[in-house]
DNA sequence: CTTTTGCCCCATTTACATCA
DNA sequence: ATGATGTAAATGGGGCAAAA
């Protein structure tokens, strides 16, 4: 129901913990002057970068994802392209590693996720065959106690529960189990993540 | 202080390429 | 050949900060 508020929650504190980086050493932007003249893109059709251009640019981007404007004109000079250009395909080569880094952090914390969602499972099944345990010694005692002088009171049969419970004794909270969207029986929560 | 300018991010559109 | 789909190139708007 609340499956894709999750996943959003989830996309924005990934985003939060990959894009800013807050405690960076910001260069300051250089201002430039404008060079007046029409936008050279205009007016002419776009086609695919060679290949020997876009290794330039993935050779650049690997050195560092931001160009200063001086180096981005040089490599476009260098290409035989538009500063502009090499602008652009910077800032979808931005686009791309941000989105790449993103489903890598995902698909890791989801496979902590699905551990813990393991572990949760196999604690609550102790939890059960314990609680099994537990009926089966209290039945015990009052077969014991019924021997010994017939039919036990309600009164010590509380005692009884106080001194083989202990410090839990009376605690039902010890065994709640949240009813949240993982709180399933039997093996069907292994089809969640299949 | 206000405006202008340059750059960036983001969402979206556009132009191709590939495949059934 | 053609429509669906995917991807890279490009556009446009909004925000931020430096320069005018």
């Amino acid at each position: 129901m609340n499956k894709l508020e999750d996943e959003v929650a989830l996309i924005s504190l990934l985003y939060s913990q990959i894009a800013p980086q807050p405690a960076e050493a910001k260069p300051r932007r250089r201002r430039k002057k404008n060079k007046g003249g029409e936008n050279s893109l205009s007016g002419f059709k776009k086609r695919k970068l060679s290949q020997e251009q876009v290794d330039a640019l993935e050779l650049s981007f690997g050195n560092e994802h931001k160009l200063e404007s001086e180096k981005k004109d040089r490599l476009a000079s260098q290409l035989g392209l538009d500063p502009r250009q090499v602008a652009v395909w910077f800032q979808n080569r931005r686009a791309r590693w941000k989105n790449k880094k993103l489903q890598e952090e995902f698909s890791k914390l989801r496979s902590v996720h699905d551990g813990v969602v393991l572990e949760k499972c196999r604690l609550e099944s102790e939890v059960m065959k314990l609680k099994e345990k537990l009926c089966e010694a209290e039945n015990e005692i009052q077969r014991l106690g019924e021997r010994v002088d017939g039919p036990i009171s309600s009164l010590t049969m509380e005692a009884m529960d106080t001194a083989f419970l202990g410090e839990f004794g009376g605690y039902e909270d010890v065994f709640y189990i949240p009813e949240n969207g993982y709180n399933i029986h039997g093996m069907e929560w292994v089809n969640l993540f299949m």
